[in-house]
DNA sequence: AATGAATGAGGTTTCATTCAT
DNA sequence: AATGAATGAAACCTCATTCAT
């Protein structure tokens, strides 16, 4: 009687779990978020029955949840280190932009399902909310540390990640744009625009 | 038996569509788009049935044309004649952006349900095409002009209105923050970044 | 108030009933009896509502009934000449069904329709054994006046017309192939039949 | 998650479609396939609800198709054994026609359910193809034998069959018909009309 | 630990018919 | 004589979830 039974979860079950995240993120990417329903990710994972599904997840969010954390752990595990790289506000941002463009080709999959449960999923303002919380620190960090010029940190904040998101989709939807140069003119875009 | 029937619209015939149109604004206002459902929007219109929206609407994507139709005009007829007011690229485009947010607040519904309509309906690429070309086409004469430095003006036009959307949204969901404000914040940002 | 006011129609009422009719046997033709619904026959017609047809018809079972008269009438103002002409019971068998795979390609929508409402229509049993009952009549005389052998009469009635009405649908879905020549054969193979 | 999942089919599921399959035939028996619909079926196979069916059918094409098979599997074992006792082409079409005529009365609801499919389900011209092709190649190959007459073998395969279906749909309507009796007279008709 | 079966609400759409004007 | 508007039942189908085994 799992269904998250107080997080102790065998080997067996986090199996099974990662199996039906992995087949949920196929199944947003071939058909978008609206068509993810139980019957079409059991399809997907090979599955012979949505009880399945049910019986390992609590409910439909607990899985959204899920694709959701594994998405963003694979975001972070990827830009993380590069921003690290970098030295400073300024150059930590455009690590972060031009990293980010980045990870769109080298994850495909995971960068088109957590734009698509971000979009259409309704339980995710804290996801949102975070994001922005993260960015207006660094933000008002540089400011202070006199990185960045006078602007409104929190309408910076929302901007950036706003372009970040478009440009995310639209490389998506054209795969055969380069996806560094973009990268790069985000990170000059926000470069001149934060500039001190 | 209307459904579009050739156009020729009688009175009646507007005033339900526009009642119609209405209560799908505020339904999708209220509870998002994928929970506009033609059972909610009729109840919100205070009708009996949701047949009477299919005798109204050939279907779905009609009703939901017609509401982006609504919302677009709306939106225009804000935001062009101060624009029009303004000369030069560079002046228009802060003239765009600051309008646009002072939008938001003088037409909350209307905005809302553009953005979720733009976000989640499966029909509207052809309207993000448009508006991106549109800001693509300003930005190039721009450049052409000389009012604009140098930059990929296709990725600068994705991220304009990327930055737009989420600051909509963001402005959408925080009614306690200064739009005016904000939007200057945004124009400036963009003042900057598209400089010479 | 019309709707079959005792039968005692004006000019401009028969008109419109004509018309719809009209309507009503195109329709059948180029979508089935299936879809053969007042939207699409008002629609056919030119007429801006399925009122107007309620209006002029009790019901649709008078519709159809009406089609299926205006059907019968043209089918049997091309056959009966053509059986009056031939002399004896035989040759009148003959007439009738060569005369009627004529009448296929003289008159393919009318006799489309006949085909799609007799098996389609739910309401047509009396109209079958008023047909059943006039060939079986002709079969009875002819064995008496010695023209036919001897056989069952009724069950060569519903043989003739079974055979009859499939090889009419074959000559609808086939306009290729030759009319006169299976009537022709349709006509020996049951002269053999019959023979005393 | 059934609705033919891969064909594996369990023994609950199979006795579940078995007995929707069942009750599908006992609603065009009494109904007439245009009245056949789901809730209809789910009614009268004492089910609660028409999601019932939905889960173990695809959509009503796959019930449909399996109410078809049904029907026309009862129909040959009932008619091939017959046809395989009787030798040369004549005998097998005399054996073909009379015993057609029996199943009616010893499987009356497969036959009517088959022949209500076969006039109005949009989808069985392929069924009706089969049908004559069979005949028509059962006809020649007589004709070279030697043991029929000359005549157009399509014309007569379309003939026979349109008589067949006719006495079937007149011997269902009509229980009080001898069947044995029609069947022999159906067979002598064509026994006349394809002598050499 | 897992599965197959079932549920019932909800989705959009089409339909014939009614009625006030 | 005609029309536009409205109705509500019924259609097929999909969904997330539950439960006995």
């Amino acid at each position: 009687m799992p269904a998250n039974a107080a997080k102790g979860r065998t080997f067996t079950e986090s199996a099974r779990r990662a199996q039906i995240v992995a087949a949920a993120i196929a199944v947003i990417n071939e058909h978008g978020y609206a068509a993810a329903s139980f019957t079409r990710i059991a399809k997907q994972a090979g599955l012979s029955s949505t009880g399945m599904i049910s019986y390992h997840f609590a409910n439909k969010d607990d899985l959204i949840g899920e694709v959701l954390t594994e998405a963003t752990t694979v975001a972070y595990q990827f830009i993380a280190p590069r921003m690290d790289a970098a030295t400073g506000y300024r150059a930590k941002l455009r690590a972060r932009l031009e990293s980010n463009m980045q990870l769109v080709r080298a994850h495909p999959g995971h960068v088109r399902a957590l734009m698509e449960i971000a979009q259409n999923a309704p339980k995710t303002p804290e996801f949102v909310d975070q994001r922005f919380g993260l960015f207006a620190a660094h933000l008002r960090a540089g400011q202070d540390a006199g990185e960045f010029g006078t602007f409104n940190a929190d309408a910076m904040a929302v901007t950036i990640i706003g372009a970040i998101d478009a440009m995310v989709i639209g490389l998506v939807l054209h795969p055969e744009v380069d996806a560094a140069e973009f990268g790069r003119e985000l990170a000059d875009t926000f470069d001149r625009a934060t500039r001190p």
